[in-house]
DNA sequence: TCACTGTAATTTTTT
DNA sequence: ATTACAGTGA
């Protein structure tokens, strides 16, 4: 078949890639360089030459983004429905494997998934249940402990602890009851999905080479990103003879914290000898200026392939540079620059390291009527509400769901309190029951006060009932009855407050949520185990009506992936960006392919903005330009500089810089009054100058702060 | 069960 | 400064 089409439109460095022919194909894209193109076209390029069927085919990303965005590429790409291809999530594909061969997984054939926080408050019942003190073993610490295990494939039998380390002991022994636990209550946690999923095709080895035999092109996105298990889950299905394109750039490795190996990408050409690697070097996203401040940086780290941006088109404006002296003020200066920008506000992005930078941006742009968006925080299927519906669905097909029983027990509060669920608990521990059968034991056996029984005897009645009620019913029927009939919406109609509306309003939402997902359901499986499976792995967006055309707010971390026409990159300070705990753990070169990233982010203009000072943690803080401003050569950067003269905090008044303050000098201050210089650091405009006045000692910014020399 | 109080921590986040 | 959370007392 011609597929000359498929190809012409691409770079030669890109048709190399779509048109490897050796068993393994690592590609290095840069950012910006075509690599979602790349593997599309890849996909259809093995389908229109024959070489691979479309069930012969698994392509697999991180993010559920990620995986839409190739499905509907593909699908534009070759004018038809791509059916028996697979893509999706690890998480996803994963599961999927899980829910075909339960059986030989060992699990319950309706297990659930525990999200984060419910794996959380697993763990904390598990270390009560051991008797351990919770501050020495935080549930927190635990959870990182047993998921690192996990990515790493380790199995709590599979440590060995020496016999004087009790700090491992001890961890072991609790990943171990917590093993346990999801075992008996039939739940896994999303470790655990790529983990189950891993032993299924290590150990079953009729599976094995099933799909060793089906998938004969395995595709991997965002390739620096896979961890140990999912490293050697791909290993796995690609046998001796599947082929790997695995696609990825060691300079946008910004995941290690969460157990991301860049090794991984690092070590490909090693580990797989008969190999090609093919660079995208050519970048159609971002103006000359733009690629040679991310060049300049990115090479100040020294474990990189190498690799160098570059672009056939015009150089641009330069990249500007913008000194503030305090928060307030680098907000102001970004959200009069998106005031004067003539253009889109959703091409506009402001980025910074921490999450807690967003509330002066927020001011700022509000102030000013600019419409924004805030990316992150909690999203709709983690909502405390949503998830205790989520609950009693749970509970209702799965009685012996410890984690759903314990989230609405008492959900909403109907007289059940901490020293009654206690006394189930102990129960189960001791028979060795669900929280529900040890209720149901307690109940047979006197084992309540007469107030707590009728209260359990109630609850159990309640979910019976569901459960009958809800045999010939739809799925948003049934979450219009939890809704209704658990109680849950009277108080928040009682409640009366802001917030208890916008919980009310959710619960709305989720009822439309289920009735959507119902319509788009396929397959026979059963829709309620599936919406919450859906629930779980695909959390939703954070807010539910995005607001049309407005200025994009995020952390670094979330903007990879994205584009902006005009980028500011904010808080560029040594102790925040580097953040000071990088440093300390040693990740320098992590938090430079993050700035890295940010850059990337800019097709036409980019600010970078840092700050003489801020507040963190309630104390006005000095910083330093980050030493990532001075790692890029001077000439490349263009500094924006303040007028010698402006308007200050204090009001209106012009205040004249340039004086110099020395240790011992008298000064006044038009609103502290009199005081002395202790110390100064800096000179000219931005000098920092520590007073002593009679209320106190203060550091303040000469000639912004109002002060004058007597 | 709720309200108050003291203490400690406070990067990044997908699935 | 802000917040979260455990502990205490009514």
């Amino acid at each position: 078949m011609d597929v000359s089409h498929l190809i012409n439109a691409l770079n030669p460095a890109q048709r190399a890639a779509v048109t490897a022919d050796k068993p393994h194909t690592l590609v290095l894209a840069g950012a910006g360089s075509g690599k979602t193109r790349v593997l599309v076209h890849r996909i259809a390029w093995l389908l229109l030459t024959g070489q691979s069927h479309p069930h012969q085919i698994l392509a697999v990303t991180f993010t559920n983004k990620a995986a839409k965005e190739m499905q509907a590429r593909l699908v534009t790409l070759l004018a038809q429905p791509t059916q028996g291809l697979w893509v999706g999530t690890f998480h996803g594909i994963a599961h999927r494997l899980l829910r075909m061969h339960w059986r030989e997984a060992n699990l319950p054939q309706n297990f659930q998934i525990l999200d984060n926080d419910d794996q959380l408050r697993a763990l904390k019942r598990v270390i009560q249940s051991l008797q351990l003190d919770e501050k020495k073993w935080t549930p927190k610490q635990v959870q990182s402990f047993v998921n690192k295990c996990k990515d790493q494939g380790s199995r709590a039998q599979n440590l060995q602890p020496e016999s004087r380390d009790m700090w491992l002991r001890q961890m072991q022994s609790i990943y171990h009851t917590y093993e346990e636990y999801c075992q008996r209550t039939g739940v896994i946690d999303f470790a655990e999905i790529l983990l189950k999923a891993y032993e299924l095709i290590r150990d079953n080895q009729e599976l094995q080479a099933h799909y060793q035999q089906r998938f004969t092109d395995i595709l991997v996105d965002e390739f620096q990103d896979t961890n140990s298990i999912q490293y050697q889950w791909l290993c796995l299905l690609a046998g001796k003879h599947g082929r790997l394109f695995v696609v990825g750039d060691d300079d946008q490795s910004i995941y290690s914290w969460r157990g991301a190996q860049i090794e991984n990408l690092q070590n490909f050409p090693r580990d797989f000898p008969d190999n090609q690697v093919v660079k995208l070097e050519q970048n159609y996203r971002s103006t000359g200026n733009i690629l040679a401040v991310a060049n300049a940086l990115i090479a100040h780290n020294k474990t990189r392939l190498g690799k160098e941006l570059w672009t056939d088109g015009a150089d641009g404006e330069p990249v500007f540079v913008y000194k503030a002296y305090d928060e307030h003020n680098e907000a102001r200066f970004v959200a009069e620059k998106i005031q004067a920008w003539d253009g889109n506000l959703q091409e506009v992005a402001i980025l910074y390291r921490t999450s807690a930078q967003s509330r002066v941006f927020e001011d700022a742009l509000m102030t000013r009527q600019l419409p924004y968006r805030i990316y992150g925080g909690l999203r709709f299927y983690e909502r405390a509400e949503v998830k205790d519906v989520l609950a009693y669905l749970r509970l209702i097909i799965h009685h012996h769901d410890d984690s759903a029983f314990e989230r609405i027990i008492n959900t909403p509060a109907r007289g059940i309190g901490e020293k009654t669920v206690e006394s189930i608990r102990a129960a189960a521990r001791a028979k060795g029951l669900s929280l529900w059968q040890a209720s149901e034991y307690l109940l047979n056996s006197q084992g309540f006060t007469k107030r707590s029984g009728t209260a359990v005897f109630a609850f159990q009645q309640l979910i019976l009932e569901f459960a009958e009620q809800f045999q010939n019913l739809a799925l948003h029927a049934q979450i219009d009855a939890i809704i209704k009939n658990s109680g849950l919406c009277e108080v928040y109609l009682k409640e009366g407050k802001e917030e208890s509306q916008r919980r009310f309003e959710n619960l709305d939402e989720l009822s439309i949520a289920a009735q959507e997902f119902e319509a788009s359901a396929k397959d026979g499986n059963d829709p309620v185990t599936t919406f919450l499976a859906h629930a779980a792995l695909e959390a939703g967006e954070g807010q539910s009506k995005s607001v049309e055309n407005c200025v994009q707010l995020m952390t670094l971390h979330l903007a990879k992936g994205l584009e902006f026409n005009q980028v500011f990159l904010c808080g560029l300070e040594e102790g925040l960006f580097p953040h000071e705990n990088s440093l300390k753990e040693g990740s320098l070169e992590e938090e430079r392919r993050l700035c890295y990233v940010g850059i990337t982010r800019a097709r036409q203009s980019l600010y970078l903005c840092h700050s003489e000072s801020r507040y963190r943690y309630g104390q006005r803080d000095f910083s330093n330009m980050s030493r990532f401003i001075q790692e890029v050569p001077a000439e490349l950067l263009e500094e924006i500089r303040l007028r010698s003269s402006y308007h200050n905090a204090f009001g209106n008044s012009t205040i004249p810089a340039c004086t110099v303050y020395n240790v011992g000098d008298e000064v006044k201050h038009q609103v502290f009054g009199q005081g002395v210089v202790l110390e100064y650091e800096g000179q000219g405009d931005y000098m920092r100058v520590h007073v002593l006045f009679s209320e106190g000692k203060r550091w303040l910014i000469a000639g912004l702060a109002g002060l004058e020399r007597v």
